[in-house]
DNA sequence: TATGTTACCGAACAATCAGTTCGATATAAT
DNA sequence: ATTATATCGAACTGATTGTTCGGTAACATA
């Protein structure tokens, strides 16, 4: 790729990270984040087609990265219930939300950011549905295959909104455990 | 209420439930509503402040009346699990689901139709803290009591969209069968 | 019926924003 | 040096939101 090409998005998503932080995504304009970036508004549309191309990019590139290095953790252990001292894909995620990485934290606590979610529990799915088996439990044995998955997505999504709406006061590794309690019988 | 306000009023309200059945909030403007209703656009202005103010006005006539229909069966019985003849209000709600009433069937499987899930989670959360004895369990009592709340909250709303999204082809009851496994020891 | 109040109409208007077009300029590759 | 391409910037279209205002119709009251 060209060095200016590079440049360019970089430039626009760096920007459009700053806006995110500080504001509701829907209340950004193409104006902002091309004065932001220091960019022309040709050029904007040369990369993306529109505002939301761009929204959509911008997710695949933050959230890839963070489950692909969920995802490296999950051949060290066989079960995650029921072995405290191993980590498990989860903690290893809370522990990467709790450092904020990429500013992913933020994104998430937002209102109006349902966006963001949608793409986070789509990475989940992968990682919740390459692992099922750690999730054998007698209980929900007889449920239909996807509808315990999809419970087990929501119900982290819905412990991370929760653990960041309080601040993130607790520790990772004591969200992980109540996250535990939940699923386990 | 002058009559001829409550006719404008009742036009809207239909025009919006006609356009939301079809498409996406944020594609639906204001010009569609009126045209719609067959309404002047100022007067639309004089009835409501935003598009938002009529969402929110919609929404809350929309699940006032679900959720306290609801409630009224909150007090036939004491305890939801291990009482299988009688209803529970989440039964309850689950069949007022199913027989679509007020199409709130099709703006809850929508696909950017958080806005509505929000609306009903908020009356979903009076209710389940109003009857939270009814959800004592082993497993969930050492844990903060507002995250189990919008534990069940999240999983009763979850549920519904993966019902939804299955074209409702279980019964009420079998759906119900399977929220109350969810969250039962 | 006569009168005053209120809601509605409709057309015009300002403001904002998304996305396009195009000629000129700067940067990269060969 | 030459060619290709990325960027710039300004102007433009089209859609949408929300406002304003004078005229008209419906309502309430006496």
């Amino acid at each position: 790729m060209d060095r200016r090409q590079r440049k360019t998005r970089q430039a626009i998503f760096s920007a459009f990270t700053e806006l995110l932080s500080g504001r509701n995504l829907s209340g950004i304009t193409v104006g902002e984040i091309i004065e932001k970036a220091d960019v022309g508004r040709a050029t904007f549309y040369a990369h993306f087609e529109t505002k939301d191309a761009l929204l959509d990019e911008y997710c695949k590139e933050l959230f890839c990265h963070i489950f692909d290095a969920a995802d490296g953790h999950v051949h060290r252990h066989t079960h995650i219930f029921g072995c405290e001292d191993t980590d498990s894909p989860f903690l290893h995620l809370f522990r990467h939300l709790y450092n904020n990485d990429n500013n992913i934290a933020k994104l998430l606590a937002g209102k109006n950011n349902e966006v963001f979610l949608l793409y986070f529990k789509k990475g989940l799915w992968s990682l919740v549905e390459g692992n099922f088996r750690l999730f054998d439990c007698e209980r929900l044995k007889n449920l239909p295959r996807d509808f315990v998955i999809n419970h087990i997505c929501s119900t982290f999504v819905e412990t991370v909104k929760w653990w960041f709406m309080n601040d993130k006061t607790d520790s990772p590794e004591k969200i992980h455990e109540y996250f535990i309690t939940l699923l386990t019988k």
